[in-house]
DNA sequence: CTAGCCGTCAGGAAAACCCTGACATTTGCG
DNA sequence: CGCAAATGTCAGGGTTTTCCTGACGGCTAG
């Protein structure tokens, strides 16, 4: 079927979700400026969001990672859950391969960098809305290494990680060598040795620097 | 110039400086809604940011504490040296008492959080206009034990930490083992681990759980 | 019931770390 | 001026920790 000669100018309806009202009213003034663009909900936390994108189903939902009562990735999933057709554009600071991993397996659309040009935004939304993955020139290059070499057996389940990994890389991240984990945690050295290391090899990380970035991403380093 | 009766209709000529464009962009469009108020700069580090406010004389710097080349508070310090009437307002996502307490140290006028309401934005901008000092109500609680406590342990002149201590001690806490931070530093494996211990010493740290969370109550972290 | 994840752990090699010096500059102070 | 203290630089050698490779029983789902 051919395309409409006069593609009509459907307005793309857009939802808006970050923690920082600062911030959000900035965004939302730079994409109002194109008149192709109309937003229907702002939100500054994750439950907000899921429950304004329940009610309005926008065309996109434009999200900050960090959130401050749920993780965006899991904002993310929920959002692929309870509202298929929207699309996300995951719009943040980070600049990890373990978020663009997760989103992606997630099943995001785009993902912005806050630092990029103003133009990209609009570009982002423009290549969203018509369906495309739009990712930032900065992380486009992770993407294919991402996307290709990892698991050949997780086929059925994503990265989550069960509660003694987390515990253990929780207390890693906060300077607790395997002893002094294992010693909190009340079980053998190797133990914790093993969690830690399934769970690096999960996130796909291979050193302590990636693990302390995805810890003050995840907050638990906040005391 | 003659004083008008009715307020001054001199509109607050303002520099902004933050490292990612977009949300930038967003704070100029949310300034600009006000009519006394002219955005004469914008810069996406701190070079840039001195050398505009060098060249336009703002009244006010609206400055992010995390910049790419340039350490916001160095940035504010240099600007409280350049650009001597330059008001300066901290706009940053940073609730640390750390922060607050170096810039306070160097004199800034206002401390804004990303995360409070826009309407603070033109608050802070009106408050620090007038000369007065602004901080965010989630971080003016911090001020008053910023203000008093004054390092009880340097009493005689000890907890000074020399610049390679720090900078060890920073790639440290950021999961730096030795040797890497030696690298990144170029020096040896053998100096960057004298630095660390008598870094350690002289802080009175005997595990890297209290220097994370010393790292972590600093801001060593962010960024 | 077979496969995979989970919690638990070992052995041995490799790497990182801590302790003890060491030495040359720089700097403050009597 | 000269000396002591602080700083930047590094080595040797013993101790810890981490890394790599397995392993084994319990549970759950196909």
């Amino acid at each position: 079927m051919t395309t409409t000669l006069l593609t009509k100018p459907r307005v793309v309806r857009i939802l808006l979700i970050d923690d920082h009202p600062i911030v959000l009213a900035g965004v939302k003034a730079l994409v109002m400026t194109d008149p192709n663009v109309e937003v229907v909900g702002e939100a500054f936390d994750g439950r907000s969001g899921l429950r304004l994108a329940a009610e309005f189903a926008p065309d996109i939902v434009v999200l900050d990672i960090s959130l401050p009562d749920l993780n965006g990735v899991k904002v993310a999933e929920r959002l692929r859950a309870e509202c298929p057709n929207c699309k996300i554009l995951a719009l943040t600071v980070h600049e990890d391969r373990g978020y663009l991993r997760q989103l992606l397996e997630v099943g995001i659309s785009g993902y912005l960098l806050k630092r990029s040009a103003t133009t990209e935004l609009s570009r982002a939304i423009a290549a969203v809305a018509a369906g495309g993955l739009y990712l930032d020139p900065a992380v486009a290059g992770m993407a294919v290494e991402v996307s290709a070499p990892r698991l050949p057996e997780s086929t059925t389940g994503r990265a989550e990680l069960s509660q003694r990994e987390v515990e253990v890389l929780k207390l890693a991240a906060s300077g607790h060598s395997n002893k002094s984990a294992a010693a909190i945690l009340g079980i053998g050295v190797k133990s914790a040795e093993t969690y830690k290391a399934r769970a690096m090899e999960k996130l796909g990380f291979r050193t302590r620097v990636e693990l302390v970035r995805f810890a003050v991403s995840e907050g638990w380093l906040k005391n």
